[in-house]
DNA sequence: AATCATCATCGTATATTTGCGATATAAAAA
DNA sequence: TTTTTATATCGCAAATATACGATGATGATT
């Protein structure tokens, strides 16, 4: 492989794949439905539900807070994590948006 | 890492990883772009408008194909692609669906 | 102060993905 | 028929991702 090219694409398809690069493990997505779930902020409630050592929850959350889906703050001994839903929106009117534009481009089958 | 933990997941979580990884490469994006711009259906045009080897694409396309994304077809000695518009509607509500349904969830940050 | 609880990070093993050249296959062109 | 064109697949190398135990750091409890 050499080395990675996805850098040679266009922002917005590196964007794009970013986010659903975030969402393209079930156990990214269970803590997402969590964290949305509980109206309070989690921590190690998630390590419970999950079928993951803790370690890797806390990875998990790690990938999802880089992309900015979530926000974590430190609470004494604890972690807070809560949903950053102003970009969860963002992110999902990005997917609409392409998923629509796509839908309109293509409303018929060619082959 | 013994072995992956992906099954132990509910089957919407895995379902939407699934296309969310579909989706997770840049060069599938932009895939699906240029398949859905062109009405009629791409080949090799793909490869040429794209930055990798023609393997790749070819690579790319499968994956795309197999998660439903795209129909293929041999037409002669060429490939035809298409976006399969139903499912890909599909994946968009369900995509829209689960990012609503959290942003409902969630309409003030906890921390 | 000593202990416990909570969590992030490090190190490591393994699995998967990415990328390409080489090759195989099949149709079209010569 | 030979050659070219188009594409899929194989095999390999390198990069990333996944998972966990061990460890470290920090605050809470005793």
């Amino acid at each position: 492989m050499a080395f990675s090219k996805k850098a040679a694409f266009q922002a917005d398809e590196i964007i794009l794949a970013e986010f659903a690069k975030a969402m393209s493990h079930p156990a990214r997505v269970a803590i997402l439905k969590v964290v949305a779930e509980r109206q309070s902020c989690i921590c190690g409630e998630i390590v419970d539900v999950l079928p993951l050592a803790q370690s890797t929850v806390s990875q998990h959350l790690k990938e999802l807070k880089e992309v900015g889906l979530i926000d974590g703050t430190v609470d004494g001994a604890k972690s807070c994590y809560c949903i950053n839903w102003i970009a969860f929106e963002q992110i999902g009117t990005m997917l609409t948006a392409f998923f629509d534009k796509t839908k309109l481009q293509n409303n018929q089958r060619c082959c």
